[in-house]
RNA sequence: GCCGGUUUAGCUCAGUCCGGUAGAGCAGCUGAUUUGUAAUCAGAAGGUCGGGGGUUCGAAUCCCUCAACCGGCACCA
């Protein structure tokens, strides 16, 4: 006998080897058949599976989110598969796991999928639900799915039944005559899938197993909710979330634009680089404070230090190389443009003899870099190949290393806070097989980093064995306004360039030593991070940001000297502000400039010039205040203050 | 780099299946209008149909090829 205990605190004897189904069925006739699946101890579980264990026993509805969807989303996969290998019988299936919002599943098919193709696919799944076919699950051994998978020809069901461990049941599962290899658990029947509450988005390519060098398969994605409602609150946030893509309200803001002749290189225009030099000039404020000297290296440097610092062995595919035509000369030089700054602040260091106290030295550069990425990885800002970094190194001893990591967390939480992100998640990377450096330094290095995250109070993750060869790192991934994650900060430490490059001190005991090295950024790319910034504010960037902070616009002719006034003004305090005096209705302007997102109108028109006031309307507001000139200046000047500055000004 | 899709006026898109000398809206330009907080009216103009090659009497349309972009995959020091 078994005892299960019910979510209400109930519990009831049942013999080993009863089903949740049973279970389900003496408890209530319309519980067993609402039932989807079961959680015993926490563990999801199939109603159809032997419970053989005492333990905490829930029976899972529709109306419990989490298992609902997940078995949702995972018996649409199957059924996916069913239709397709109905429509298309010599389609070999692959795997179908959920993710996301849905699922998706790759089939080896000659012929690509169509978008006609996944209406077909759609209709006949619709076919299989309202079957309300049963889900029937066995055990089998080895060898009969084996054999099983042998005589169906499915190569890729064969390679993954060879990668289940020995110890774990092969289950098979049927709806209708369709048979999988599947772990389960399932639903019921596919009557319990809701017909108009998932759709099949994209076709796509996917490597099998996700290994480059393995046969490409053809993947097509779906998404699924419960209800219909939920599918469609989804498609429209996923509407909302195209119209806030950086590459669309760079247009439409006239911020940047790409083109043919250079892919991956940005051409800033006057909107896109006004907030890319405020952003750059508050983190040059922001390192001047946290006690880090500037500096700036060459961009185009002979392949030799490169060679020296292992890059070029290890990423020479992917950097530009830079010849010059010399006539006559015996042996060209052969350049990159720099992929990083490392190498180079590394040579910074080098000139003068350094000493202990001289440590912790932080060298940072807007470094200016150019990685030959892959075609297919481009995308917007986000990804190019040409990029300006937050880029520094400190220099410091063993010892330092804890103090520096302390300092650098109060700096990047400080600017992800100024630039409205206020929750970000650290990953600890520790130390992997292959490695340089002793453990005794490993020890001290994880130890510091670790040390300086609890002592600030931040919860992190540990990734064991994630770091990099040359020592263990901290990501920083902050969460935009609609909940995307993205990797901007890191801190990593490094105990092999240094000796790489000759980087030396001397020690309070006159001997030679070897400095660690710490690489950190915290926005990582200013084009990638502006591309965030630019999503995570819809375009509506805070006014100390915002390209165009105030459009001062006549509602009348007559007022075109006053408005050149007002805007001489603004300008005169350091405000980004422009005139329209264009001969169009002041609704029309209002209009223009609201879509093209700038935050404040003033809009001008008799009784302004001859009150010598302004009528100021904010973005997405209904309704003006009129206010003097002199007062709209100084409150403008004082909105437009960066909040760095606006700190320090407060003490 | 791989799979699929796309590329037509400054922008958004129709025309491509079934080859017959390129079309709309908005923007821009010109003129009228002097306007009070999200599109005033009228007129004229604007395109080597991504590049190159081929088939054809004739190609935006069919074929080949290159490129860029989009969605994924792989990659991301």
């Amino acid at each position: 006998m078994i005892s299960l205990t019910f979510p209400d605190g109930a519990s009831r004897d049942y013999p080993s080897g009863t089903t949740a189904a049973e279970v389900a069925a003496s408890i209530a006739p319309s519980l067993a058949k609402n039932a989807i699946s079961a959680s015993l101890d926490g563990r999801h579980i199939d109603l159809a599976w032997p419970i053989e264990t005492s333990g905490a026993l829930a029976i899972n509805m529709l109306k419990d989110a989490a298992p609902a969807l997940e078995l949702i989303r995972h018996d649409l996969a199957h059924v996916m598969a069913r239709a397709v290998q109905e429509l298309w019988p010599d389609v070999k299936v692959t795997i179908g796991p959920v993710r996301d919002y849905g699922w998706f599943y790759d089939f080896d098919r000659a012929e690509p999928f169509t978008p006609d193709d996944l209406a077909a696919i759609e209709a006949k799944m619709r076919q299989i639900i309202a079957a309300r076919d049963p889900v029937r699950t066995e055990v089998w051994d080895r060898a009969r799915a084996r054999a099983h998978y042998e005589a169906a020809g499915e190569p890729f069901k064969l390679e993954l039944l060879d990668r289940i461990p020995g110890d774990e049941p092969i289950r098979m599962y049927w709806h209708g005559d369709w048979q999988d290899l599947c772990r389960g658990p399932h639903l019921q029947h596919t009557g319990q899938l809701p017909a108009d509450a998932f759709k099949l988005t994209h076709v796509a390519g996917a490597y099998w197993l996700g290994d480059a060098s393995r046969p490409m398969l053809q993947r097509i994605y779906g998404v699924a909710f419960r209800t219909k409602d939920e599918l469609k609150a989804h498609l429209t946030m996923l509407e909302e979330a195209a119209k806030r893509d950086h590459r669309k309200l760079g247009r439409e803001m006239e911020l940047f634009h790409m083109q043919e002749e250079a892919p991956g290189m940005v051409f800033w225009h006057p909107n896109g680089w006004a907030i890319y030099r405020e952003l750059e000039a508050y983190m040059r404020r922001r390192q001047i404070a946290y006690g880090y000297k500037e500096i700036k290296t060459p961009q185009v440097v002979d392949r030799m230090l490169w060679e020296r610092s292992g890059h070029w062995e290890a990423y020479r595919e992917n950097m530009f190389i830079v010849e010059v035509d010399e006539e006559g000369a015996k042996e060209k030089r052969i350049n990159a443009l720099k992929p990083m700054n490392c190498p180079c602040h590394v040579q910074v260091y080098n000139h003068g003899l350094k000493s202990y106290r001289d440590l912790p030295l932080r060298l940072a550069e807007f470094g200016s870099c150019h990685r030959y990425e892959p075609s297919g990885a481009m995308h917007g800002l986000m990804r190019v190949r040409g990029f300006v970094q937050d880029d520094a190194h400190i220099f410091c001893t063993e010892d330092q290393i804890e103090a520096e990591c302390a300092a650098f967390l109060e700096m990047l939480s400080g600017v992800y806070r100024d630039l409205g992100f206020e929750t970000f998640d650290i990953k600890l990377s520790t130390r992997p097989d292959v490695r340089v450096g002793s453990d005794a330094i490993w020890d001290k290095a994880e130890a510091a980093l670790a040390g300086a995250i609890d002592k600030a109070g931040y919860p992190y993750e540990v990734n064991p064995g994630d770091g990099a060869f040359y020592g263990p790192k901290l990501d920083f991934k902050l969460t935009d306004a609609i909940g995307r994650e993205w990797q901007c900060g890191t801190f990593q430490a490094d105990f092999n360039l240094p000796s790489r490059l000759g980087a030396e001190y001397i020690g309070p005991d006159g001997a030679t030593h070897t400095p660690v090295m710490l690489h950190r950024a915290i926005l990582g790319s200013f084009e990638r991070f502006l591309g965030i910034l630019i999503e995570n504010y819809a375009g509506k960037l805070p006014f100390w940001l915002a390209p165009r902070q105030v459009v001062v616009a006549s509602i009348v002719s007559d007022a075109d000297a006053y408005v050149e006034e007002v805007t001489a003004a603004l300008r005169l305090a350091g405000i980004r502000a422009e005139a329209d005096t264009r001969n169009e209705k002041i609704n029309y302007k209002v209009r223009e400039h609201s879509l093209g997102k700038v935050p404040v109108i003033l809009a001008v028109g008799q009784r302004e010039v001859a009150e010598r006031t302004v009528s100021m309307r904010r973005l997405d507001q209904q309704g003006s205040r009129s206010l003097a000139l002199d007062e709209v200046v100084a409150c403008l000047r004082d909105e437009a203050t960066p909040p760095d500055l606006r700190a320090s000004a407060a003490k």
